[in-house]
DNA sequence: GCCGTCTACTAGACCGGTTCAAAGACTCGC
DNA sequence: GCGAGTCTTTGAACCGGTCTAGTAGACGGC
């Protein structure tokens, strides 16, 4: 194994002091203290250690020591390398990666799932849950070992910093522009209400027992626009899908698209539902918006790309990665709570209904 | 210095050990060896932990003594928020984050620049370089911690594993096609060249200098197939950009789109290129692949929906990821080199040239 | 009753540093 | 010539575990 005439053992930090004849303190301070020692003795320990080989400090035994290992930890309540088909998620990433840099943190990605390992020996200072699920699993992993952390889109949690949006708002948004453009005929392509696996039209009873935040509060949103415009909402078909890509919107806008009456507008909880809805249109041989009116939630890029390009809510994903980040570089993230804006942006696969 | 005026000193092992009367190496065992212990005192000893608020051994303690950490670096040229925005970067993360999953490793994102102090101190096993670049920077970084490592897309570094592809033969295919297709007007958009930051028309001089291994190949792929068809490259106009997302692909595209005669056909070497090459022909009345066709290089997923969906050159993205991270999975990565294939992928945005 | 085995547990070195109080060496003012 | 500061440098405790070698005691065979 051994490459070279290296000397056997591996180059510590007594390694270097033993071969100048110092204490390990002074070859310490060479590194992180420089300005405690005099130039001529710094320069030697250096000197040597280029010359043994040594590398610096190990990282990890510092770390032990001083007790912060400069990491921010992320932990997705799905396996992670979904996070990475999912734009949005993409976009949160980035904007925690933003903060990381700039405070150049390592940015450790944990995958959640309870039969996860990792989340309970990961080495990071403080974790950001990016997840919409109450504790359990390798939260519980976090919270055991006393780690600080913020919830972002999930449930607030006692001791832990909160990122969100206002889901339902956004949702009622949606809704009543396409209310208010005359549609009278909803239907509903959900995220996953409950965390079963189950697909299907998600009947009144479970809409009721949504446990999703998110999904939830979208939900109600929804509801509340309808019933504002004296329509009845157990009369609007709920799709949900699990998981929630944009296949699950081809197939759940294609259900629905298969009722009769036929709705005329379609409610989709993410982008890539939606964008999924309108590739079923166009295998129903249907115009959008001429015949179906699509809506999305997320506005990720490819919302604006899409032909028509997708009305939708937005949301600041990136802005919500650097919030929680940021509420984690402060010494108590404990009691704050953000919570951002959303918007509806109208482009063009929204518009009246077909005359009928 | 006992816990006396402290509120309450932290939790150890030791603490454990001390209040049921043990040896630390009894409750350290209670956790990693159970098997080692009685049934009746490693109840105990869980019992007492869990009583004194004692949430299993600190993980950066058994680390250090273990020399293990469970986490693979993936360090990237660019800041890492880059690797966001760069979709071809998100499928390779995607790639990576399924082999760590898979062996409960955590992902540590690294952000490159050579004044990254993350790279030096950052607790990894292993580290992916993701980049283009001559060791330098955070590489040397890890080349110095003696980290085992391995170079994907780069340089071929002595003592490190590699994943690529071959560039210059999809390149040569992409070019081929149009040639073949009739096109005799070519006209090239290039991810930079040099790391200079420089942007306009790549002169002979400049492409000669081409220190990105990637872009190089694929210039030279072009070129060979231009020359093989007869025609002179010298007459192939090559705009470089940096960075070089979509935006930069319609800027460069449209200087391309103003030349006389103008190009016929748009060479791009990413497909974020080639996509704001489509936005650029949009700008200027031209129809894809009616008046000008496009082919880009990568085959991100966006390729596909565009409109007219983009001719482009397939690489397996998500496959170097897991190769990538299997490889330092591997006793001795440092010898291995993976080159996967690349391929032809025509869709609409290519046709023959138009009638003049 | 002696010896050999097994099982359950412990002592203490070790992982590779950081830190802090204190010691030594110099300088300075008077 | 002496005490007070100022710099440098060091010894030793500490971070929170893991691990190897070894011991005490129970058990079993002859």
């Amino acid at each position: 194994m051994e490459t070279d005439g290296r000397p056997a053992g591996r180059v510590t930090l007594a390694t270097v002091a033993g071969a100048l004849g110092v204490s390990r303190a002074t070859v310490s301070n060479a590194y992180n203290h420089p300005e405690r020692l005099s130039p001529r003795l710094r320069d030697q320990v250096l000197a040597t250690a280029r010359e043994l080989g040594y590398a610096g400090p190990h990282p990890l035994a510092a770390t032990l020591s001083r007790g912060r290992v400069n990491a921010l930890g992320l932990v997705y309540e799905d396996p992670m390398s979904f996070a990475f088909s999912d734009p949005a998620a993409v976009l949160f990433l980035q904007g925690v990666s933003e903060v990381c840099e700039r405070e150049d943190l390592a940015l450790v990605l944990i995958s959640g799932g309870p039969n996860s390992a990792v989340a309970r020996v990961a080495l990071v200072d403080a974790v950001i849950c990016y997840c919409d699920v109450p504790i359990e699993g390798s939260l519980a992993a976090i919270v055991d070992r006393g780690l600080p952390f913020v919830v972002v889109d999930g449930p607030r949690l006692p001791g832990a910093g909160h990122v969100g949006i206002d889901d339902r708002r956004g949702a009622a948004a949606a809704a009543r522009h396409l209310l208010d453009l005359g549609h009278t005929h909803l239907g509903v392509l959900a995220m996953p209400l409950v965390d079963d696996a189950w697909e299907g039209t998600a009947d009144l009873d479970r809409q009721d027992r949504a446990r999703y935040r998110a999904s939830r509060e979208r939900l109600l949103g929804y509801r509340e626009a309808v019933e504002a415009a004296g329509l009845r909402w157990s009369a609007v078909p709920v799709e949900e899908r699990s998981p929630y890509g944009r296949d699950a919107g081809r197939r759940a806008a294609a259900a629905l698209l298969a009722r009769r009456p036929r709705p005329t507008a379609l409610l989709a909880m993410s982008d890539e539902l939606a964008l999924g809805a309108m590739a079923a249109a166009t295998d129903a041989g249907l115009a959008v918006p001429g015949d179906v009116s699509v809506v999305g939630f997320d506005d990720v890029p490819a919302a604006a790309d899409a032909h028509p390009a997708l009305t939708t809510v937005r949301q600041p994903h990136r802005e919500k990665g650097r919030r929680a980040a940021a509420l984690l570089l402060r010494p108590d993230p404990g009691r704050d709570e953000h919570r951002l804006p959303v918007e509806l942006v109208v482009r063009d696969s929204s518009g009246p209904p077909p005359w009928r």
